[in-house]
DNA sequence: TAAGATTGATAGATCAATCTTG
DNA sequence: CAAGATTGATCTATCAATCTTA
């Protein structure tokens, strides 16, 4: 989590054998700009809203869910969260009367979390801050062309990281 | 933090004014590849050297510094973290063994912050690992060519986040 | 027994307050 | 007093163990 700056270096003093090379430069550019805009956005986002950019992302993986409801662990299937923190994190977002717990119609085991109209409120505005943060950061310094060009070569890396292996 | 998917969507549920733009889709597209790619590398990292890929980072800014040392709080300047958060993480790198605190000469505030030979070798070990996965996940799926275009758009979108706006 | 969810203990971050030295 | 570093209280995550229902 190195906010700026190469990732991979010739040291001298240490004698290094370690080297950039086009590939590392590259991942370091990638790397920064996402940072840099990540922070960025979260800034903005917090400043116009009060909301984490983290807490707007979650609230935006409920708005997604197919009834506007989605069960604990499908939510943690979703975010970079395990089961037992999706618990407390629903508390949290409970407590703060964005959601709330439902209890599931079919099977006792579990509940649904659902927005409330309060967070879909809160979803519509941040969701607004964030739109208009993109084209602003994203959008504005580059034309259609090279956004294009630049999901052509970001996916040339996702196929290269998904694990499509089996067979 | 969202891992994959769309960061911004058309809820139709919802009434939503929010859609998918061309920037929308190029935020998530770069959120998505950048996060695969991060999750990735520390699945190497660590199932190779046991080090998680922020300790490799936080080891590769020591060993950038100057003469092998930095102060804590210039290591809390290059770092996502606090001041009082490099403490502790410097008290758990001094336990592991990877880092030393070095008084300093001229200033008896504080202390200089330097990696050990076993922290050295920790270091050279993981930069291997990450290195190879870099050029793997990255130098492979791409050509020179698309590399050398990655960072001159990147470099836009950088140039659109930098707080340049004084004057 | 397996699956959904929660809880207790612990790790690592933050902020605000404090100690130490310049 | 200002700057470097640390500490105490708190927040939010994890893992392993547990409770409840299918």
């Amino acid at each position: 989590v190195i906010e700026q700056g190469n990732y991979i270096l010739y040291h001298p003093a240490m004698a290094l054998r370690l080297r950039t090379t086009e590939a590392s430069e590259t991942f370091s550019a990638l790397w920064a700009a996402v940072s840099r805009l990540n922070e960025i956005l979260a800034e903005e986002m917090y400043a116009e809203t009060g909301m984490s950019l983290e807490r707007y992302g979650i609230l935006l993986r409920l708005a997604q869910a197919e009834n506007g409801a989605m069960r604990p662990s499908e939510l943690a299937d979703c975010l970079p969260l395990t089961r037992s923190g999706t618990t407390r994190l629903v508390d949290r977002l409970v407590a703060d009367g964005l959601v709330e717990r439902r209890s599931h119609e079919t099977d006792g085991r579990g509940f649904l979390v659902a927005l409330t109209t309060e967070g879909e409120e809160s979803f519509r505005k941040a969701g607004r801050v964030h739109l208009r943060g993109i084209d602003e950061h994203v959008g504005e310094p580059l034309t259609e062309d090279e956004m294009k060009e630049l999901r052509r070569i970001l996916r040339k890396i996702s196929r290269g990281t998904d694990d499509l292996e089996a067979d």
